[in-house]
RNA sequence: GUGAGUGUAGCUCAACUGGUUAGAGCACCUGACUGUGGCUCAGGAUGUUGGGGGUUCAAGUCCCCUCACUCACCCCA
């Protein structure tokens, strides 16, 4: 650890073996469902305009103040590596003047300037999906339900589900105008920090920890209480129908999501097994977005997704084996019948391997069980004299003899029963 | 951007209030076992104690700087 001459950049990741293929997986099984509920991948650049951003996330967020990888290029253009997946999205939309309404979804890796710590990095991976021109409650359900069905898939059990909404254009202004000022008539009693938040971040005194300020709270205006009817009956609609499906929620008034573009529903799903930066995934409306890039009103609403957080909440799976077959040799005299093996085995869809500088068998078993084989062809002079191969299965210690003419079939049946056994 | 903690072998960690040649387990290599991994036994190799400076007769240990990692705040995936 000490000697490394060269390093990775900080709030960066190496996924090596094990964890790479883990990565796969996960990107498999969200392309799959994304598919299954009607999304088309869109694949757009890892940088953009800085003011694609700017405008998406807006100018006071955090993101853009102090998060945004910017730099300009030998043009002098202001670029930037993408913080975030949506504004891209709804550029390449208006941009290639795709029909509307469509469903998208895309993955891959985003960049934010900050101080690593659990499940935070400066280069991280994004599964996202966005539906542009759908206006009813319904599809807010539907994005939820598709978050949930990708946590249940990868089996993570505990995650729950947490929902707001927070209001519109015309009642959002008026709520956190009412709670600013029943906060401020109250200012004397609240935290140092609390004071702090009220000027930029009011919701956020409801998250605080301290007596006195929860003791002030009692009294303040709900944030559900100052929806207007439509947003209103909006929110109620969403809740029915996830009461429908059967798919439980908390409510959460506090929930408000960081980015600037956020109306009615916004949601997140967090896991126990994380630390502190607890939310898996989380997204919600932008009925505004698109019209704010210049293109026509448009309804929408997104999900994103933290790759490298739902791979904590996974958690740690037991090393099995790999799906692979280790051809051994005895000596010079075999090793072309064994080249051909592992040419029919690979022919035949067998990840295959030998080790071509090991010249005694021991050194060769050490290499197949190094590399997670799961099983050895054997091939040696008794072998061959009988017309046969020895195939071992690395799991049990179990040793056969196969014809020569059986041998690919017997070796498929015991990878499949072994990637069953290992999966339960 | 702010705060706290930790850096000793490939990994996990020891080394009393500064005191001789910095140790152990796991992993690794060799052999017992020239047709068999994992188990057992016997041997073996391994370190600029993250880096730089300072205090001291003497620094892994104390002080300063720096770098890296970790966790938390802010915020978010």
């Amino acid at each position: 650890m000490s000697n490394p001459k060269h390093t990775r950049p900080k709030g960066t990741q190496d996924f090596v073996p094990p964890r790479a293929e883990q990565k796969s997986k996960v990107e498999d099984v969200f392309r799959h469902l994304a598919e299954r509920f009607g999304f088309q991948e869109i694949v757009i650049p890892t940088f953009e305009y800085t003011d694609v951003f700017v405008k998406s996330s807006g100018t006071g967020s955090d993101i853009v103040t102090k998060e945004m990888y910017t730099f300009k290029d030998r043009a002098d253009r202001s670029l930037t590596l993408r913080p975030e997946g949506t504004g891209g999205v709804v550029r390449a939309v208006l941009e290639n003047r795709l029909r509307i309404p469509c469903r998208l979804y895309y993955l891959g890796p985003y960049f934010r300037y900050g101080r690593p710590q659990k499940g935070r990095f400066r280069e991280f991976f994004q599964l996202g999906v966005e539906a542009l021109g759908e206006a009813s409650p319904l599809v807010d359900a539907e994005t939820i339900l598709f978050g949930d069905e990708f946590f249940r898939e990868l089996g993570i059990s505990d995650c729950i589900t947490r929902l707001n909404s927070i209001g519109c254009r015309n009642c959002r202004p008026a709520y956190q105008h009412k709670l600013v000022e029943f906060l401020s008539s109250h200012k004397d009693r609240l935290c140092s920090e609390c004071q702090l938040r009220l000027k930029h971040n009011p919701l956020r005194v409801f998250d605080c920890k301290q007596e006195q300020c929860q003791a002030v709270l009692k009294d303040a205006p709900k944030p559900g209480d100052y929806l207007c009817p439509e947003c209103s009956r909006h929110f109620k609609a969403v809740q029915a129908s996830l009461d429908k499906q059967g798919l439980r929620y908390e409510l959460n008034g506090r929930l408000v999501r960081g980015l600037d573009y956020y109306n009615r529903t916004t949601f997140e799903f967090v896991s126990s097994k994380l630390g502190a930066q607890d939310s898996i995934g989380g997204g919600g409306r932008y009925d505004y977005l698109v019209e704010d890039f210049g293109g026509p009103q448009t309804p929408a609403i997104g999900l994103a997704i933290g790759l490298e957080r739902t791979m904590l909440a996974m958690g740690e799976k037991e090393q099995a084996r790999r799906r692979l077959a280790f051809v051994v040799w005895m000596g010079d005299a075999e090793l072309d019948e064994a080249q051909k093996v592992l040419a029919r085995l690979r022919a035949q869809g067998i990840p295959a391997q030998m080790d071509y500088d090991a010249h005694r068998m021991k050194h060769q078993f050490k290499s197949a069980d190094a590399a997670g084989a799961s099983c050895c062809v054997i091939i040696g002079a008794d072998e061959l004299a009988k017309g046969v191969y020895s195939l071992k299965d690395l799991t049990t210690g179990r040793q056969i003899q196969v014809p020569v003419s059986e041998l690919i079939g017997t070796v498929q049946k015991l990878i499949r029963a072994q990637s069953v056994a290992t999966r339960r």
